[in-house]
DNA sequence: TGTACATCAGTGAACGCGCGTTCACTGATGTAC
DNA sequence: TGTACATCAGTGAACGCGCGTTCACTGATGTAC
């Protein structure tokens, strides 16, 4: 611990949520977030084993003392990594949101937009690390469980702005099974754990959008 | 390579599946079954970085070389452990098997035993394992498919033991999704990635069964 | 505009440790005659 | 029943390597006056 680096200024040291932390400089905080997406290159790449500090180093392009610099260790760099990757899961299903103008949107489309986002291998590989961290880390589990909740949030909402008359409880348990099924289906789209066929597709986007329109038709 | 160890008679080498090799003896077995015990023990509560040689070696009672008598590497320790995980989960929905008198069982009570299961969260945690395994090493993602497409196949069966008029077509979509589903909310009622509230996990059933009888039904 | 100084960013070497693996060896068990 | 021998099971020490981490240091950038 030299005195240029006490612990309570250093960029990420403020973990819960590991957010941005004071944002020493522009460039220092570009530099965090190269690194963090160096980091989930690799994860993806090659898995959490292979997660070492010199791979995300060179895979960053950055010096491992430098890497240390922005992430004084690996526990802090997983922490830092696994909230960038919820909160970039958090943003890319905006398409769930209700539109601008008060109305929901079309289930159908809104559907289709999440469902092309959770056919790519990259991200299920990514969440299956997820997974693994959240089995064995109470700190992932709760942020993972969080992020769960904020997305079932935004499911329910979705379905009540479709249907106004719906009780936010039915919406609830609905945007619960909505995404218990999309998780599970995005092991299977992937193509990670098989490859369903296309009747099996037009099965899983009939049961989807039954619970998000409160339709029966399981066909 | 000594002279005593001869590759082709070590136990465990027959990769492709890794079941049992040509048992030397019952002594042998035994000690191996148990050896993948510890390792299943070591991978549930401590996860895959640290299912270190030495840590299972522990577990299990058993000296580090010798240990490495049964399995001679660490990949190969991986690819048994994997087989023999994936072998029990097999024989554990054995609950949706036809009935021995011909006639289908009752699929609320296959439905609640095989939900009972799903809820074990030593055994969902064994599977998210499971599934970044195959998300990085096609060995595994060929062994996880296989095992999906034989739980695939006893629940295309189940369901058309108790409806005979459903086409195997559509017994296979149904099972399929179902499979889907079932696999998303193990990760939410094991506790991992949340909990569900009680009308989540009522609602789960009733869109479970729909799946199993070809009702409609999501309520 | 210039100077002084604190902080930010980056470097490079070294550390101790646990890892997978190799290896020569010993003791136990089974089998053939 | 006894003996010889091959195979099975188990031991213990050592190896080289990559790991996370520590540390003293240098250069770049911003800020106060």
């Amino acid at each position: 611990m030299t005195a240029d680096r006490p612990d309570a200024d250093r960029p990420g040291t403020g973990r819960p949520s590991a957010g941005r932390p004071s944002a020493a400089t522009p460039k220092g905080e570009q530099r965090r977030a190269a690194v963090l997406d160096a980091a989930r290159h690799v994860l993806v790449t090659s898995g959490g084993a292979e997660l070492t500090m010199r791979a995300v180093a060179q895979a960053a392009g950055v010096r491992l003392g430098n890497l240390q610099y922005y992430f004084p260790s690996r526990t802090e760099l997983l922490a830092a990594l696994l909230d960038s990757v919820l909160a970039g899961a958090l943003e890319r299903i905006a398409g769930l949101a209700p539109a601008p103008g008060g109305g929901g949107a079309d289930p159908g489309a809104a559907l289709e937009s999440v469902l092309a986002d959770h056919e790519d291998p990259d991200l299920v590989r990514l969440f299956t690390e997820v997974w693994a961290m959240a089995a064995h880390d109470a700190d992932a589990a709760a942020a993972v469980t969080a992020f769960y909740a904020a997305y079932a949030d935004r499911v329910a909402t979705f379905i009540r702005a479709h249907a106004p008359d719906t009780t936010p409880e039915e919406a609830r348990t609905r945007a619960e099974v909505f995404l218990m099924l999309m998780e599970g289906a995005a092991l299977f789209r992937s193509g990670i754990a098989g490859r369903p066929a296309a009747p099996t597709e037009a099965r899983l986007r009939r049961v989807l959008l039954g619970l998000l329109e409160g339709r029966g038709g399981m066909g």
